[in-house]
DNA sequence: ATATGGATGCAA
DNA sequence: TGCATCCATATT
């Protein structure tokens, strides 16, 4: 029996709708160990109609991915320290992705702690992932994995569906952002200990 | 509240 | 080429 795994037609739908759809799925990564966890927050950044999306102001040369193929991992530098994990959306030619913001994590708790420099046992799950930075950390991803896809078999990085999707979730505004602050494109499993706040 | 620290994109 | 900006985190 195969596991089942997010498609290519998943990622290939209007931005908002994949990152809501992504709330509860699992995302697993697999590269020194296996790692895994239950996705509770997303973002949405769209098009040229999005001021606040790196592809807001057209292709460039880091936002062209955006532009591609969906189910693509977009991995990029923020303040010069942290990894923003993300995953394109949209059909070929659409810009659009999807920020993965927290997640609950699931299996590998223990290498997730290594990498985030905890002592076994005295943290709490939301410190391994709560929050974009965080999480890229805890799952060993970098700008390596810049293109990556979602979907090709033994990439390392792929998501499953939910087993048990989320019983109430939220749309509330972005943060970190100073553009088009107000729209309600960030998706929260109200309730999670690991969300970001 | 504040230090951190690098790539990106645009103006010059 | 220079420089303001940036989808954050850990520590004070």
């Amino acid at each position: 029996m195969v596991k089942p795994v997010l498609d290519e037609s998943f990622f290939a739908r209007e931005t908002c709708r994949v990152a809501r759809d992504l709330l509860g799925c699992v995302l697993e990564v697999e590269e020194g160990g296996r790692v895994s966890g239950r996705i509770v927050e997303t973002e949405a950044y769209l098009g040229e109609q999005d001021p606040a999306s790196h592809a807001g102001r057209g292709s460039t040369p880091r936002s062209a991915i955006m532009f591609g193929p969906p189910a693509v991992v977009y991995v990029y530098l923020i303040y010069g320290i942290h990894h923003c994990l993300n995953f394109v959306t949209e059909p070929e030619g659409c810009a659009g992705a999807v920020l993965i913001r927290a997640m609950e994590p699931v299996i590998g708790k223990e290498i997730m702690a290594l990498r985030r420099n905890l002592e076994i046992g005295g943290y709490r799950d939301r410190d391994l992932t709560s929050g974009p930075g965080k999480l890229c950390q805890a799952l060993g991803i970098d700008r390596v994995w810049n293109g990556r896809s979602l979907v090709e078999v033994g990439s390392g990085i792929r998501v499953l569906p939910a087993q048990t999707p989320p019983t109430k979730v939220v749309a509330v505004p972005r943060v970190g952002i100073r553009q088009a602050v107000d729209l309600p494109y960030r998706f929260q499993v109200v309730g999670s200990e690991c969300l970001t706040d």
